[in-house]
DNA sequence: CACATTTAGATTGTGCGCAATATAGTTGTG
DNA sequence: CACAACTATATTGCGCACAATCTAAATGTG
């Protein structure tokens, strides 16, 4: 029997509980995603181009993900060498990058819009159960990134 | 406006819910663990190890974190190097290592007591509603690992 | 206009995270 | 005991993830 009353144990812990349970489902999207040739950062910068419909900045798609630059900068050079996306400077602002797609980013997310339900089954919670869990969610990732 | 009726929108999808969740609270404990010369990965090792009691095979380790061999052995090594752990090999099975804690790594559990309470503060929700969450989250991570 | 400050992005270095593969040790079968 | 099948771990290669640093461009102040 293990001590299930320490603060250390990882069953008591709400960070490790998220941490394998976000890691566990980024490995369930790598099947359908590799049908796609996309690895799962490389598709939520796809949904996040194909929800905005205009050209990103890096830094707005690095608000929206939650990730920065230098995450950004070479998950963005590999859908451009996939000839998903473009990248071209801002005519305004020489030092911005537009993030835009190209026609093979746009043709693909016919495909994509089939992987999200094939995922979503899976989930042991449904309907208004799933979607508290995804608020509760959004309400930890904004108090932890408010600082930073 | 974005189109908030898609499939693929970003803000209807508990996977990016997730998986944004867990990268802030991650970032959240990285100034807590700078103190203790740990990252989080090598954070969750030792949680397992003080946990356990006991030395415990890479797989064993494995299981219980969500992680494969390829991801485990670089982070014991590094623990090894910082005289946190031991890594002898089974009497028993020569095949498997044993990873046991070393006296720094029993002496660091004082330290990492005071880390959980610090960062559990943050959260939005508290009590009931806080281990109802983590109980979902186990849940899902359950769900999708029991295939792979 | 000069020049300090700010801002956007890229670069570098370290450390995961995982699939695929390699290797060594163990077990089962005749 | 030989030897095929299996198992546990390590290794390799690729792609994030982020802090720290760098560069260049824009902006503010006199």
């Amino acid at each position: 029997m293990t001590d299930s009353t320490s603060p250390l144990d990882l069953d008591n812990q709400l960070c490790f509980a998220l941490y394998r349970a976000s890691h566990a489902v980024v490995r369930a999207y790598k099947s359908e995603l590799d049908q796609l040739g996309l690895t799962y950062p490389q598709y939520l910068v796809m949904l996040a181009l194909w929800q905005e419909n205009q050209p990103q900045g890096v830094g707005q798609l690095g608000d929206v993900l939650g990730l920065d630059s230098g995450t950004l900068t070479p998950v963005l050079r590999r859908l451009e060498q996939r000839g998903l996306v473009v990248r071209c400077r801002d005519e305004h602002d020489e030092r911005r990058r537009l993030i835009g797609l190209a026609d093979a980013g746009r043709d693909l997310r016919a495909l994509a819009e089939k992987v999200p339900e094939k995922i979503a089954s899976r989930f042991p919670m449904q309907g208004k159960d799933y979607h508290l869990l995804m608020a509760q969610l959004g309400d930890i990732a904004q108090a932890f990134d408010n600082d930073r």
